[in-house]
DNA sequence: TTGAAAGCGTTACCAA
DNA sequence: TTGGTAACGCTTTCAA
């Protein structure tokens, strides 16, 4: 392997000017450009990332630190690396599983110099333990946060939640289960506080068991149909769910005990995706490709330390055949 | 930020006797190792990543090509980044969205020292262009691959679609169709060979328009059913896919026709995935996360010059409603 | 426009 | 057990 120290001697000219053709540099006249070039092309040179990365401070590198990838975050995965790839950045990926301590490792990394910023998702760390990395690059997350330090690209899940609040409530459904994500995360207590003021503007029956937290996979969306239909007493009529695997669940337990959907009980997804398509569930469009793309411009912006360009986002309603 | 250097001198000690407490090294004193420690611990000191990939010449980083990420390899992704992470090893993802240039930005990328070694899934690129670069560090694929000089950790395709085709046969179905994926896969043309074998074992009806290649998505499935239904002439009363989210499509748009599943039409999936379970669609497993294992651990093998321990990994046949 | 030399922060070899 | 010092391969500043 060649490296820029034979080209120098080769070509005659210093690794200075070398380095210069390298980063098109316009100091180099036209003649010492084409002679380095040349000799590169001859040795089939490549400059070794790591000497790059060492010497400039920084690796281009950008990590996503999440729990699991699922299909929730594939769109805001593909989106970001897509993103990110445009401007030159790669993505390595972290997922903790669940575990604080393999987490914490993504920011050690970021100390390291490993990465040059961080992308977060679902968090299991302590948010303020968290913060403190801020001071060595730029952290930006996914989810809402209630530190300040941490800036974050979600929408207020608030208004979303009133979409699908409002629609049901519309065709007539008065008697709402909620299928609530993370209990701690600030997305579930937005969604959880545009219920309460709706029940409370509407006036609806309100039953505790009918809002459990911490659902989000298929299984534990069948599980939860089967728990609040089985259960003695009056029956939800709707169920709004923290996500579209949960809907799918709770669609096909549903169907497996022969309650009609829609007729006897209306299900609605979040997030849109193919699966809600598929299954022909109502949803919740939740633009998380250009919320992945947001998170990337911000994070540039704060390494390059120019103006963030972000875009504005909207929920919307699809209607399918659940509701 | 502090260093090696500064802790050296404040210890007292040298930047070699620092890096061997760095690194473990059993020829430091106790005393030694306990004064240097404890001043890395108060300086807050953590060595920095990218001067040891330059010195170490390695970056314990691996890339993971693919055109995208899509829900079938989400197992393989996910268990491959643990499997690394497990070893300490990161994963950087390259997504090529199916343009060669971009696909051989990764490859480029070893050849600069930014990963140790690559494990590519779909490439658009010639395989005999990508085996030149093995001499840059292992190459390990999820696809098997024409080339012998790129490892591969694919199960023999023959085997599986066998596994499907003699159970649709069995439950009685001839009119056999297939969904196959990549045209130019040797994967595909696996499938292909199981196929022909059994129509000539069992003298099925063989129609050509019932064998496309190139589908993948569901939209691309629900779009098969409808032309090998809607044409005149004879309808084939089983379908294989080339994975479930085309199984999905193909029994959502035939139940949309008012076909029965499975009296007038049998669907089989590939791969087992979450989406097979939930739509009750008969599938056959395919250890995919064990493939992704055994990846990681042939890379790791090839890096460490030691004997690869592989798993053996077979197919399962899982039935469901659909056949 | 070009060059010399000092970083960047480690590791690894050879002596002591 | 420890230290000195040359790698590792590039960028950047200062001079010329």
């Amino acid at each position: 392997m060649s490296n820029l120290d034979q080209i120098a001697k080769l070509s005659g000219f210093s690794k200075a000017t070398v380095s210069r053709v390298l980063n098109h540099s316009p100091h180099v006249s036209q003649a010492t450009r084409d002679t380095i070039m040349k000799i590169m092309e001859e040795l089939d040179y490549v400059p070794n990332g790591n000497a790059i990365s060492l010497s400039k401070g920084q690796t281009e590198q950008i990590g996503m630190v999440t729990e699991g990838i699922n299909e929730v975050m594939l769109p805001f995965l593909n989106s970001f690396v897509e993103t990110a790839s445009q401007h030159g950045y790669q993505t390595i990926i972290y997922t903790s599983g669940g575990d604080p301590a393999k987490e914490l490792q993504a920011f050690e990394d970021m100390r390291r110099k490993r990465v040059d910023a961080l992308v977060i998702s679902t968090c299991v760390n302590d948010q303020a333990l968290l913060g403190t990395f801020c001071k060595y690059g730029p952290i930006v997350s996914w989810q809402r946060m209630e530190r300040p330090e941490i800036q974050s690209v979600a929408m207020n899940q608030y208004d979303g939640y009133m979409l699908g609040l409002e629609h049901v409530i519309k065709q007539g459904y008065t008697r709402i289960a909620n299928a609530f994500g993370r209990p701690t995360s600030m997305n579930t207590s937005g969604r959880i506080q545009a219920y309460q003021d709706i029940a409370r503007k509407y006036a609806l029956p309100v039953n505790p068991d009918w809002s459990p937290t911490g659902i989000y996979s298929i299984r534990q969306g069948e599980q939860l149909v089967r728990e609040l239909l089985l259960n003695p007493g009056e029956r939800p009529n709707a169920i709004l769910c923290a996500n579209d695997l949960v809907a799918a669940g709770v669609l096909n337990e549903a169907r497996r005990m022969g309650v009609k959907v829609p007729e006897e009980l209306a299900v609605v997804g979040f997030d849109n995706t193919e699966l809600a398509h598929t299954l022909g569930i109502t949803s919740i469009y939740n633009p998380i490709a250009a919320q992945a793309q947001n998170a990337f411009l911000l994070i540039l912006s704060r390494l390059k330390g120019t103006e963030p360009e972000q875009q504005e986002l909207e929920f919307q309603l699809v209607k399918r055949a659940t509701t």
